[in-house]
DNA sequence: AAATCTGTCTAACGTTTGTTAGGTAACGGA
DNA sequence: TCCGTTACCTAACAAACGTTAGACAGATTT
């Protein structure tokens, strides 16, 4: 597991985590190159200079930034897989997983979201480094949906799962922060990725 | 650095055309603040100066590129509408402009996907002038999901519609160009979208 | 033949950027 | 008391950026 939430109490933290939570928000809101460490520094009270004592480079705060947020997906999936039950059905265990994925999504926005985000555009050696972490949270995906979809070609899966993944991701571009909110879409996801749309009962019996 | 293949006939076009096609390009590989005037000036044969003579700004070649997707986008739409039968179901009209959607987006990659990735990091300025095209493009899918799901509230047409949208644009960063490619992820969204992936029965009957 | 328009070039401007070298105050252990 | 570490600052560097003014060759128009 990693740090703790920077959120609440930002000057008991040390440098090194009020710069990282301090990228991740500028990072995500207006992008890596438009963001000068000047701009940065003066978010934590440095300057820019000064942040080279904790970070060898930008592209290195970058990293810890990217790295940071797939760590959180991918705790939030484990403990989906270490807590469900044993006789769920496959479209609860999905739904599960989907929830855990939104919401670690918009609860730590910025680091998440900004990896989802700053991810393609990153500088290349900004992206190698982060890929490892990036294709352990794609494979697990990958083997829960062959796992709960047996009768797919593998082709298909990954087709699904990128379609999935596009459509939660896109989420951090309009969905309003709040526990209620991210909940709500995350079942209608859930039901409609399961079910479909089309089919005149829409599963609302889960409510 | 190195050049980058410029579309058809380069040679053929007005130097005002081979400005905005090898924009795009560069807009949607590299990210509009870190693709500089003077390599996108290099890509068409001119110096970055000369280039002012078309465009009186960078944003307001960004503009160009941004419009010119839309327009794509807008444009396939009302192609769908004006030619899909009045008999067709509710499932084979969702699944036309699914088709369209995502062949105009890769048919013209540069300017339709660029769109996509660009927007939301582009300057106010910038996001502001695009925004009405892009407005228009929304609401008539709003309004066409609207009629084909009597049954939901407004509230979850949109969500389904920015769901839906997620999934679709996604796919640029991941897949490959070539008809048959997008045709057959094309038919796997639509019936996922309509019937869900739970139903034993995945609707492959339309191979 | 003269004048105008078109499309490009050169050369520079002011600004901002990531980064570095060297300095300095506070503090803890020996 | 001395020393080393920690965490910051100052001041500067070279490079790259968008943008502009002015010149110039070729075509087109008058």
């Amino acid at each position: 597991m990693a740090a703790v939430s920077t959120a609440t109490h930002p000057e008991s933290l040390s440098g090194r985590e009020r710069i990282l939570a301090a990228a991740a928000q500028r990072f995500l809101a207006a992008g890596y190159v438009e963001t000068s460490l000047r701009d940065l520094a003066a978010d934590v009270g440095m300057k820019a200079g000064s942040m080279y004592y904790h970070f060898e480079s930008k592209d290195a705060l970058l990293i810890a930034v990217l790295e940071r947020g797939m760590t959180y997906m991918v705790d939030a999936f484990e403990e989906v897989e270490a807590d469900v039950a044993a006789d769920v059905t496959a479209e609860q265990r999905l739904a599960a997983h989907i929830a855990a994925h939104l919401r670690a999504l918009h609860d730590n926005r910025a680091f998440t979201a900004g990896h989802v985000m700053l991810f393609r555009t990153a500088p290349q050696a900004v992206r190698s480094a982060v890929l490892p972490l990036r294709d352990d949270y794609e494979s697990s995906w990958t083997a829960l949906l062959s796992e709960l979809l047996p009768d797919r070609s593998p082709h298909d899966v990954t087709m699904l799962r990128l379609g999935l993944f596009g459509a939660m991701n896109a989420s951090i571009e309009w969905l309003d922060t709040g526990r209620g909110t991210v909940d709500r879409f995350a079942r209608l996801v859930a039901d409609q990725f399961w079910n479909g749309v089309g089919s005149g009962a829409s599963g609302k019996g889960t409510q």
